[in-house]
DNA sequence: GCGACAG
DNA sequence: ATCTTGTCGC
């Protein structure tokens, strides 16, 4: 039986194919509440060594709502396409999706660093992620792409509206007293009000939500821990122990 | 034509 | 994102 699967995904480096694409695949970014049952939640984001040519991808899965960590992956690969504003996903998603084949647990929501639909065409690298995996997805930014918003209130919890061509994009969430706000914007499978939600339940006392910060954390930080001893210059994947 | 511009 | 020292404040 040969059972060839068509391939859902395209994948290409060239600017004017990436974005053809996007504009192709945003109108599948689903912005309804199509989530269950969630007991896995995993905060996705990427890193850079060398300069930048060395792409560090790192997913950390925690147990909701406990939100112990449960497992985390860091896979380092060569950088492939620089930084364009509004294609950060062609950079940065084969890495990401690189790690999540390394999980052993398949997590039921994902918060991506950057944009869901908070984007020119409505394809931030969060909603590109939740649509590839089908998975929920939010898209978890830490300054705008694009649209306007007015100041957001300094209430923890208070958040305004991302508007841009008339339609709200996302909402500016302002998760801790005098932090600059958080730019939070449908992913894949979730409402708006439900991506604010789920990150408010995710906050401690950081201005990042729990997945996300603990992500970052490992994403950006060459030390010990994520470095190779020395003389080994080949890339490669690594999965990290606990503890 | 002139800015703006996730990470 | 990354390169970098010290520094202000709870």
């Amino acid at each position: 039986m040969t059972s060839q699967r068509q391939p859902l995904h395209e994948w290409t480096i060239d600017p004017e194919r990436a974005v053809a694409l996007q504009k192709s695949l945003a109108p599948r970014i689903e912005c309804q509440d199509r989530i269950s049952n969630v007991e896995h939640i995993a905060g996705v984001d990427i890193g850079f060594e060398d300069r930048g040519e060395t792409t560090r991808a790192v997913i950390v899965v925690m147990r909701w709502p406990s939100l112990e960590i449960v497992e985390r992956v860091l896979h380092r690969t060569p950088t492939r396409m620089p930084y364009i504003p509004g294609l950060l996903s062609f950079r940065e998603l084969p890495a990401a999706l690189e790690a999540f084949e390394q999980l052993t647990v398949t997590p039921d929501l994902l918060m991506v660093d950057g944009m869901g639909i908070a984007h020119p065409r409505r394809l931030g690298i969060a909603a590109h992620l939740g649509l590839w995996l089908d998975i929920p997805a939010i898209g978890v930014g830490k300054s705008r792409l694009c649209g306007q918003h007015d100041e957001v209130p300094e209430a923890r919890g208070s958040w305004v509206p991302l508007t841009h061509r008339n339609e709200t994009i996302g909402g500016v969430l302002r998760t801790r007293e005098r932090v600059k706000p958080l730019y939070i914007s449908t992913g894949h499978r979730l409402s708006l009000e439900s991506s604010i939600e789920w990150v408010m339940q995710c906050l401690t006392r950081y201005k990042l939500p729990e997945p996300t910060r603990q992500a970052d954390r490992l994403a950006s930080r060459r030390t010990a821990e994520t470095r190779r001893p020395e003389g080994d210059a080949a890339p490669g994947q690594e999965s990290l122990s606990l503890e």
